[in-house]
DNA sequence: CTCGCTTGAAGAAACGTTTCTTCAATTAGG
DNA sequence: CCTAATTGAAGAAACGTTTCTTCAAGCGAG
């Protein structure tokens, strides 16, 4: 510690008695200079302990190699709880640091990021809100900005997802019977990815001749849940499908559901994966999201809009279907 | 987008007929201006889209407000595999975000940091390996850095750990009866938790009289492993304590460890706890870290650093201990 | 009328680099 | 021996701010 003042390039310079010039010619391998004098440079600034300040050569060249990971929250789950948004971050910052490029970790608020005084290179915004007021700083800030899923009130943004909606039409044509009645369960906030994957089962219908209904919880506590259960189930659904893995568990606990789906008369399907979805009492076929590619993907999106080339449209990537089939299809 | 030419204070002050010092002082509420000039000039920068640079700012501060994270890797584990550094990442950013410090993910590796020109206030170093090269490189730097654990060959960092030691001299306590014989297994590189809940352990069985001993695996593979189980057997010890839970759910794998386990005539303890000891066969009392309490902690350490306060010393957090009783006790 | 105080605003230095330009001294060539 | 080319090294500008200092104009008081 002990707040010793910075050595800088001058005092380099003024040890080895020569000029800033000759200082930063020497280190740098750079000019017209004589060995000697090099080796003397460098030999005074190693002793010295001489380091080139990060933000003065940053102002030169107008950047540091800074590159933001912003998650958008969902309700109170935070980076430790969704496996999904850790593995975003892990494979976006490997990319970002094997092409040089610093990744740090930003809040999901406006405040906060004001508080920041750091000069961002660009920005990761992962299942960003409807009006998301982070995307709008942003625009404001002119960092730019690339974003897994989109923005629902938002034309102009430049954005990578899995292809939830080709997902899941196909997962209903390997999974679902033409002609069933289709009950789709949201829960929380509307997000790209529940649109999209609702429109594929909607064009999936349209070719089958089925039919679709969509029941929004009031609230994601179970009383909630339950309500919009019994309404599913009066409604006559043969199928069920629920917004993410978590309220596809949540469904799968109403023991009408679960006598009803282990009779094959009733397929219970998730638009999100996950290892859970295994232990459920009864089968949850699902639409397997895959975080890993998609955060590589848009981590070199984003490397090439820093390097100035213009960022293609939105990118849909191709997901895997996970079939569970229910215990009557195995027997058969 | 469009490599616009960045708009700067030059810029403003030319539009707005007037220097750059009355730009500045205009934007930041200083100097002596009547309230027209200010609000002219506030226009201006409104119309033109005039940001500060972050850069020349912290030019001018010495300092951004970065500060790095860094985790050494155990094996091939990445972020996202263990939930213990997923949650130090997460509250250790929470924390320095709270303070108005960016939090940079950083690699364990020389070469990629050296390539990163960023100017950090500071850093965070997980998990430190032995004589661990990056901690070498933030001291060349001149980065202060604080680690959690320490690296076992070096006296000079400041660094938080839960206090394995207490921890497990505490466990030993309340799960293990005077006079047993343990063993200690201990597998991959030797890490500074791994050094103080054996210190723990011996300090107790120097109070209990009772006997150690030491075993490490050749390797992580199931053969090595269960090769040291065996000698383990043959020692005739009554209680093993396996260095961290994935080895330890491995040892507790073993048929005869678990039909001993399940007589109780052995007693399965781990240095470190997981939900998954929960679903073993046997019971596998552990001690249980404390992430993010030791994140949020080590964050405020740095942020004192930085601030210029002298850090404290080491600091050791109490742990919880986690006793599950064998069957045999629960009948009792 | 002049001195001094206040007000409004500009100039310049400093933060730490790199790079472009200039310049003196040395060497080679005719 | 004089000119031209080369070599070694320094000077200065630029990157974008903030802040300290200076300065002129206006105004009231003596």
């Amino acid at each position: 510690m002990s707040a010793t003042r910075k050595i800088t390039i001058r005092d380099v310079a003024a040890a080895a008695g020569v000029s800033v010039t000759t200082v930063s010619d020497a280190l740098s391998g750079k000019g017209r200079l004589p060995d000697e004098t090099r080796q003397k440079v460098q030999a005074t600034a190693e002793r010295l302990g001489y380091r080139p300040s990060a933000i003065a050569l940053g102002l030169r060249e107008r950047g540091l190699g800074l590159v933001g990971l912003c998650i958008a929250p969902a309700g109170n789950a935070a980076l430790t709880d969704v496996g999904y948004w850790a593995t975003i971050v892990t494979y976006a910052s490997q990319t970002f640091l094997s092409a040089g490029l610093a990744p740090v970790l930003l809040p999901h608020s406006v405040d906060m990021l004001a508080k920041l005084k750091i000069p961002l290179d660009g920005a990761i915004l992962v299942d960003p809100l409807v009006d998301d007021a982070v995307l709008t700083f942003f625009e404001k800030r002119r960092v730019r900005c690339v974003t897994i899923g989109r923005d629902l009130n938002r034309e102009s943004t430049c954005w990578l997802d899995d292809d939830n909606g080709e997902g899941v039409e196909r997962m209903f044509e390997q999974a679902v019977a033409p002609g069933s009645r289709i009950a789709v369960v949201t829960i929380g906030q509307r997000k790209s990815y529940a649109v999209d994957a609702i429109a594929g089962a909607t064009r999936w219908t349209e070719r089958h001749g089925s039919s679709i209904a969509t029941f929004q919880t009031e609230g994601p506590d179970d009383r909630s849940i339950e309500a919009v259960v019994s309404l599913v189930l009066q409604s006559g659904a043969d199928v069920i499908l629920a917004q993410h893995d978590r309220l596809a568990l949540r469904i799968a606990a109403n023991p009408e559901v679960a006598r009803r789906a282990s009779g094959a008369g009733l397929r219970l399907l998730s638009i999100t994966d996950s290892p859970e979805l295994e232990q459920a009492g009864i089968p949850i076929s699902a639409v397997r999201q895959r975080p890993a590619l998609l955060a590589e993907m848009t981590a070199k999106t984003m490397i090439e809009m820093i390097n100035g080339r213009q960022p293609a449209g939105p990118v849909l990537l191709p997901m895997d279907i996970i079939i569970r089939p229910p215990a009557a299809a195995l027997r058969a």
